[in-house]
DNA sequence: GTCTATAAGCGGATAGAC
DNA sequence: GTCTATCCGCTTATAGAC
């Protein structure tokens, strides 16, 4: 067969990125060596060093841009929600819905996100780690603006950042599309529980409405 | 030097099994060879196989016999706090405390028992994975004991277990033992949050009192 | 029960042809 | 940009001496 010239490098480098994540989920980092990410991809293991130096480099580059998609999504949800026009109880519920969504839709990405930041070295660590502090830091934000709410009472908004945030992401590891709950009916679980956590009463919360829904923008990926 | 006498098998064992423990937590399992645990004991690699057949078999051991450990704390901690003729609002907070105080005092055996599943072959998994939702279960049997208690509101058992125990298994992620808060301190906050999540009003959940600590018997380790 | 020594193969990474 | 071929250190695991 003559030279594909339809296949070009960038679809090869974008291959490589999707194998890499699907087996760094499934096996991890270390478990995972260039030569089954090759065959995965279908090329020879040396070929993917015209892409990616090493496999640390191609391992932080898979981490560095999901943070990155990460902080662009918020930022365009945010946009289209007036984020900044709404009371820290429903910029709450808000943000759960972008994050559960979110999360749902690129469970991959957020698997290998939290579980190889050992596998990195120093630098690139300190990296993805300011990344993630930033995003925690949107839920304190939040949190921190509850006193202007008389319905809201928050005993330590670090400890129910925290807590808010572990919950939500704990939803990837049991969460199945073909289960018994769909993706609404876990947003609206979840910000039935965040706003409990954040003290507001039952009542409060049964009847009102949230857009949370997340921006078309969010589907399209790299 | 003499052959000492006062080291026996049983104490090799145990420090295979401590420095297993200590590297799998900090590297993840895949990424540490015999050879970096024989180092960390202060044996040669061969005298490994006397112990653990297989590296496999090593992480398996570490993995079962902290699920066991844990299933007995809980019997022993059930048994000393009269679990049984607690409400179901009590038992909630019984069983956070119980939760939090095991996984803070033993923090990497719990690390490598929830990142180091997919490292287990087929059947191992399959153990553990039955020894997890056992655990799992006692939260949801708890929630739904929840009609019995009129301040206890939970719109899905599934949902809320599996949430408390994402928010209770993050602590680890953070928490830090000379850091600003307490052991009491976070036990106090999550049980609050875990009243809040379960529906239970903030005015129902300020001035109660829980026998949140352990048993003693918690602190033994083999 | 631990040692020395080694088997047999996989690991990341590179050089140079095409 | 991908291939073939290879370097060489490290991997799990075993055999047999002590």
């Amino acid at each position: 067969m003559a030279r594909r010239t339809d296949i070009t490098a960038a679809d090869t480098a974008l291959n490589i990125r999707r194998e890499a994540v699907r087996l760094f989920a499934q096996y991890g980092y270390a478990a995972v060596s260039m030569r089954k990410i090759a065959s995965a991809v279908g090329v020879m293991p040396g070929a993917l060093y015209h892409h990616f130096p090493t496999k640390q480099d191609l391992l932080m580059c898979l981490l560095s841009e999901h943070m990155e998609r990460l902080h662009i999504a918020w930022d365009t949800h945010k946009a289209d929600c007036s984020f900044e026009t709404l009371d820290a109880s429903a910029q709450l519920s808000s943000f759960i819905a972008f994050h559960i969504r979110y999360h749902i839709a690129l469970p991959e990405d957020v698997f290998i996100s939290m579980m190889e930041l050992r596998a990195l070295d120093a630098g690139h660590f300190a990296k993805i780690e300011q990344s993630r502090h930033a995003y925690e830091q949107i839920v304190k934000d939040i949190l921190m603006r509850s006193p202007e709410q008389p319905q809201m009472k928050i005993d330590d908004v670090h400890v129910t950042a925290m807590a808010i945030l572990s919950m939500l992401t704990g939803i990837t590891g049991w969460f199945n599309q073909k289960g018994r709950l769909s993706e609404d009916d876990i947003v609206a679980c979840y910000c039935r529980l965040g706003a409990r956590m954040t003290g507001q009463e039952p009542a409060h919360t049964q009847n009102r409405q949230f857009d949370t829904h997340l921006t078309p923008s969010l589907s399209i990926r790299s």
